[in-house]
DNA sequence: GTCTATAAGAGGATAGAC
DNA sequence: GTCTATCCTCTTATAGAC
């Protein structure tokens, strides 16, 4: 009994080590430019081990974006509990995790859209209800912020929610990053104005 | 004359079909899922032949996005031409333009962080003076339309010109429209709203 | 310049010993 | 379950006839 649950922690935990790697390779290079080579070598085990935990590239790719979307839920829930923030102040928090987190290279990207990857996560049953759980958490904070008059209520909550998903993929960041000098903090606050509150003058 | 002339035509407007199906597939699927093969089959000659006309998969995809900032530099001017129209006039239309283009599937794909392609066109000329002319010209815009007091003044000029450039890849665009139920014309209007009014109510 | 045929190599996946 | 060695497919690029 023990000794099993010993192996089974041994198990895990070599197959979050994989994982780990798997989210970080991911946010470097994407999903194409990652190769199976590459995660072993980074993880110090063959190629053919790595086959041994997981079936295919598809898979270790999903686990990854699994991870990344159980964390998001997590923040999410984070947000959920803080019961003195109003519903905008939960979307915002979540939007900037989200741009930190990219700004960090550790937000694996996100499938585009013609994507091998793309269609394994749709047939995904792990990713896809997390997908749902979280766009489920986020229309609600929508849809109570636009209540609220926190929120522009012409457009609506499924644009409102693409288009904080997208900051996840948001080149600015990186663009703004190359430049060199301004702090990822600074950066940060740029991307949140120019998306809550628009590139034009407020009045 | 006229023979060499009918013939550096054809061999011109050759190399035109080919740049034209690059562009497409690039638009489509991407410089890494577009194969050389495909782009053949497509214009309807032998590979071999295609490498007579360009020496390299990554000199066929930089022709393509030569040819597409080209395009865009056409459609800045022609705003520049407008005499009667304001600095945020002309940014306004220039990214509705680069909505509209990627929402008809015919804006090839800006290269990723780290892409094979991205070092290809850093080292080649012709973009990147395309691609600083157009900075340049949207920087002027720019610059004028905070003095008019039409754009946040605080933000850097920079943040703004990245901001214009990501919707040339803001997937927002892709979610909205595999909705189904939005016009192309209600998609853009959306998207132009969230990018310079933002997401958050106006007062 | 166009073709057919093929080289050259990368990368995903597997066989089989231990 | 880990390793080494190998397979196999796909893709870029080229050779050589016409």
């Amino acid at each position: 009994m023990t000794r099993l649950s010993f192996r089974q922690k041994v198990h895990l935990a070599r197959e979050d080590a994989i994982v780990s790697t798997v989210k970080r390779l991911l946010a470097e290079k994407g999903y194409d430019l990652m190769t199976v080579d590459e995660v072993a070598a980074e993880v110090g085990i063959a190629k053919a081990s790595l086959y041994k935990h997981f079936p295919s590239k598809e898979a270790l790719a999903a686990a990854a974006m699994v991870q990344m979307m159980e964390l998001a839920l997590q923040h999410a829930q984070a947000q959920q509990d803080r019961l003195d923030a109003s519903a905008i102040d939960r979307l915002k928090a979540i939007t900037r995790w989200t741009l930190q987190t990219q700004l960090a290279g550790e937000m694996p990207t996100l499938p585009a859209e013609n994507s091998a990857l793309r269609n394994a996560l749709i047939a995904h049953k792990g990713y896809m209800d997390g997908l749902m759980k979280l766009s489920d958490q986020l229309g609600e904070w929508i849809v109570q912020a636009q209540a609220d008059g926190a929120l522009n209520r012409a457009l609506p909550p499924e644009a409102v929610l693409y288009t904080v998903f997208a900051r996840a993929c948001d080149p600015v960041l990186g663009f703004l990053k190359a430049g060199g000098s301004h702090s990822d903090e600074q950066i940060v606050d740029w991307v949140m104005s120019t998306c809550f509150d628009g590139l034009a003058a407020r009045a």
